[in-house]
DNA sequence: ATAATTTTTTAATAAAATGTTAACTAATTG
DNA sequence: CAATTAGTTAACATTTTATTAAAAAATTAT
């Protein structure tokens, strides 16, 4: 889930990390720091982060570089990776994305555009995850060949059928509110107060009704 | 008031301004009109709008752009911004959502959906306000996604129920008048003085009687 | 293209859960 | 100890969801 990834944050300014981590908390991202390259580097293994938000001014060791030395690890080929640049300074965004950074931030950094880059470029990376396939027990429902195996039985559903039980299964136990359904669903439609009520339906017809449970007055949400 | 709320609307094409106006006059918004970027950027200060809606697609400066120089702004940096983008146009959601976008609408436009899509926006803003997790002890609350959990436990509660402990939970220790509670959580129902009551016991009842206090001839106070 | 089929949405109604009240009891306060 | 305020319970009202069947829309086959 995006609000519980994890932020790794580099930065030599104690204020700028101060900054980022209150700005970042806020929003329920789960923040570690570290104040130069070389330490983060060490910290990589421990703290496993969905993201790294690297300054690329820093002493000793510049971002660019500690950048190159993440991506040379095996692990951490595919970790994101996010600059903070001084607007001013003359850096090559281009630079940056030669040593495979994701994206970049000038500075000075507002906190909303901080957030919402953040949340745009994690949703990124989920989205390329995400369509590869879901396995919760004994579902697996594959976005790329539309299909859906209940313990190993291959089962069809619609369109719209797949792609809600596919949506309430990419966090299972979150609480789907009727309005985010609609809103991911039936993006450029207006469709009735009942018709995810049948779509549910007829769900629950095919893979019984346990998985989806509904939460009167909020939505629904997916368990095993 | 979501039926008095102003919307700065940047197209370069009259057609399209007239008939985005023309639709959400319609429905109570005051509207303001700029045919590009720059002008749209000139007149943000004057006319303070609470939503902008912005054609991605424009001659020289286009609505990526436009939406990050809007955000880099101070003063601007929580003003919603709508795109409008062309189906087929080889756009990236992402790309719009990481330059500060709020929501998106797809051409060709359909009025209702446009108005509905509108209203959703800024209720949502409305609503966003302050409904963070709390935790408190080992009882965390989480609106987002209506869960309470307690030891770990996920319990379920009704809607008025939540809403209550929600209420109760943001400021704990505080107490709580009847008045209090009644004027924000039934908003504009008349109620009678003892369903406060009952609503507390069928959360005592689920939670333990020892985390919601009675001041007796006061209200109620939430405390670990 | 037209027909046949399937999917999606709606509308009507049933069922279930939630919310409120009223009547009564218990507790607290001055 | 009388008066006030809160707690409890169950009945009732209201709201929300589930279930159907049928209409509308979209897709596929002819």
């Amino acid at each position: 889930m995006i609000e519980n990834s994890k932020i790794l944050l580099v930065d030599d300014e104690e204020d700028i990390l101060e900054f980022l981590s209150y700005n970042l908390k806020k929003e329920e991202f789960r923040i570690d720091t570290a104040n130069n390259g070389i330490s983060a580097l060490k910290k990589l293994e421990k703290s496993k982060p969905d993201l790294i938000i690297l300054d690329v001014m820093m002493p000793e060791m510049d971002g660019i570089e500690v950048c190159e030395k993440i991506r040379e690890q095996e692990n951490f080929d595919d970790v994101l990776i996010l600059f903070l640049t001084a607007r001013s300074e003359e850096y090559s965004e281009l630079a940056g994305f030669s040593a495979g950074a994701d994206d970049y931030i000038t500075k000075p950094i507002k906190p909303k555009l901080l957030v919402s880059r953040v949340n745009a470029i994690l949703k990124r990376k989920r989205k390329k995850k995400n369509d590869g396939p879901i396995k919760i027990g004994n579902i697996h429902i594959n976005k790329s060949n539309h299909k859906l195996l209940y313990s190993g039985k291959e089962i069809y559903l619609a369109r719209k059928e797949f792609n809600l039980l596919y949506y309430l299964m990419t966090v299972p136990g979150k609480v789907f509110t009727r309005e985010e359904i609609i809103s991911t669903i039936w993006k450029d439609a207006i469709v009735g107060d009942r018709t995810i009520d049948v779509h549910i339906r007829k769900i629950r017809e095919k893979i019984g009704s346990q998985h989806i449970k509904t939460i009167k007055g909020i939505g629904y949400k997916f368990d095993i």
